[in-house]
DNA sequence: CTGTGATCGGAACGTCGTCCCATTTCATCG
DNA sequence: CGATGAAATGGGACGACGTTCCGATCACAG
């Protein structure tokens, strides 16, 4: 009962939050209790509380785990240099990445802290990080002096990606579009439009669309 | 311990929703107990099992009220008839009940039914009510015979507001932009872009748009 | 070899969703 | 009016949960 010597805690750290991600892709978060992930590396619960604070203390670190596997994901998806392309190579990675790990990427949603507790620094860090991604597609659209423009319109463009996945699956936007297509569509007109009105010095409204 | 006459069976079921909503609104799902929805009502647990299923059906049917709520709060909304204005006057109603009702609305996705059951068909009606409202906006900008272009346009947009208030609510998306001024952006650009391929006749939108 | 501190297993507690059933009440019929 | 059956109600029971706690046990320093 007493100490044993099978793994060092980082060892089990990690054992743990593998069991979890495994737990978690197939069951979802309701499947996902600290004495069946205690079960499934050998130890009993009680013995987890040693590693984590929390439940919620587990999934937050589970959650950084699903951020660096879709940074990971996307940042080798090679880029080209044009602004439109690359933007939907990352959105097809993103929307393959949400479809075969969907519970573990739903588990970033589901999930929240009580009492709306500020997320820690370091999960914000991962965000942004991905965020980095898409803000340098679009290093050919802004100068370098238009850095504020740039950051808005990447989170746009991430914001309504997110929104898409979110709904596709909860499938909560039947009659199913493809997203794929909604994407493309997202992408090639937003940016059309963003093109047109910078170039005729307008600060964001397209020429003709006045009341 | 016997049948009171107290409540007939529809106001039991009001009244568990209503309680079910005061609740959620202030505690969320964690808080969102059978037991503690019946002492509410000052009912016992058990009786609950008399007018739901289980907990998933107690809470479908508390979504349902918020998409009514949702919707009523959006019909109400006056329409100009330019696009435009009027899409962002839905998304600052939508942005608004996000806000107010930020719990109740979180639940609408924190809940899954389990073993990725379709939602119910009535459900489903709920939310295409909804979409109705943002296809209504896009008529002047499409011909009668455009429909499927049209709700095609509708997904994207609310798809991508959603996004928004998706990554808002949970404070992802920092440091924080103001969704007003994302949604200003996407609609005018998504908007302009799409006026301008489909006046120079490209195919930003393709009809049928597949692979 | 001995002490000491970290680590582990598991009991304990309160709460949960769900099932179950004796009990009570209402509506209906004789 | 009184009996009868159906519906509804309260609450016990069960297994599982998160969390706390503590005695038992082991690794390691001295």
């Amino acid at each position: 009962m007493g100490r044993r010597s099978d793994h060092s805690r980082d060892e089990l750290f990690e054992m743990a939050l593998s069991a979890a991600r495994e737990i978690a892709e197939e069951d979802g978060l309701k499947g996902l209790t600290i004495r069946r992930i205690a079960g499934k590396i050998g130890y009993s619960h009680g013995t987890l509380y040693n590693l984590f604070d929390d439940q919620d203390e587990l999934i937050l670190h589970l959650n950084g785990r699903t951020l660096d596997a879709l940074y990971d994901t996307l940042s080798a998806i090679p880029m080209t240099g044009d602004p439109d392309d690359d933007l939907l190579a990352l959105a097809r990675g993103y929307f393959a990445f949400t479809r075969d790990s969907a519970k573990l990427w739903n588990l970033l949603f589901e999930h929240h802290l009580s009492d709306h507790q500020p997320l820690p620094d370091w999960h914000h860090q991962k965000i942004a990080r991905l965020l980095g991604l898409m803000d340098r597609c679009l290093d050919p659209l802004f100068g370098p002096e238009r850095d504020a423009e740039k950051l808005h319109t990447a989170r746009v463009i991430w914001s309504s990606l997110h929104g898409m996945c979110s709904l596709e699956t909860q499938r909560k936007l039947i009659p199913a579009d493809s997203i794929e297509a909604m994407a493309t569509s997202l992408v090639k007109n937003y940016l059309g439009g963003l093109r047109a009105s910078t170039a005729e010095g307008a600060d964001g409204v397209p020429p003709g669309s006045g009341p």
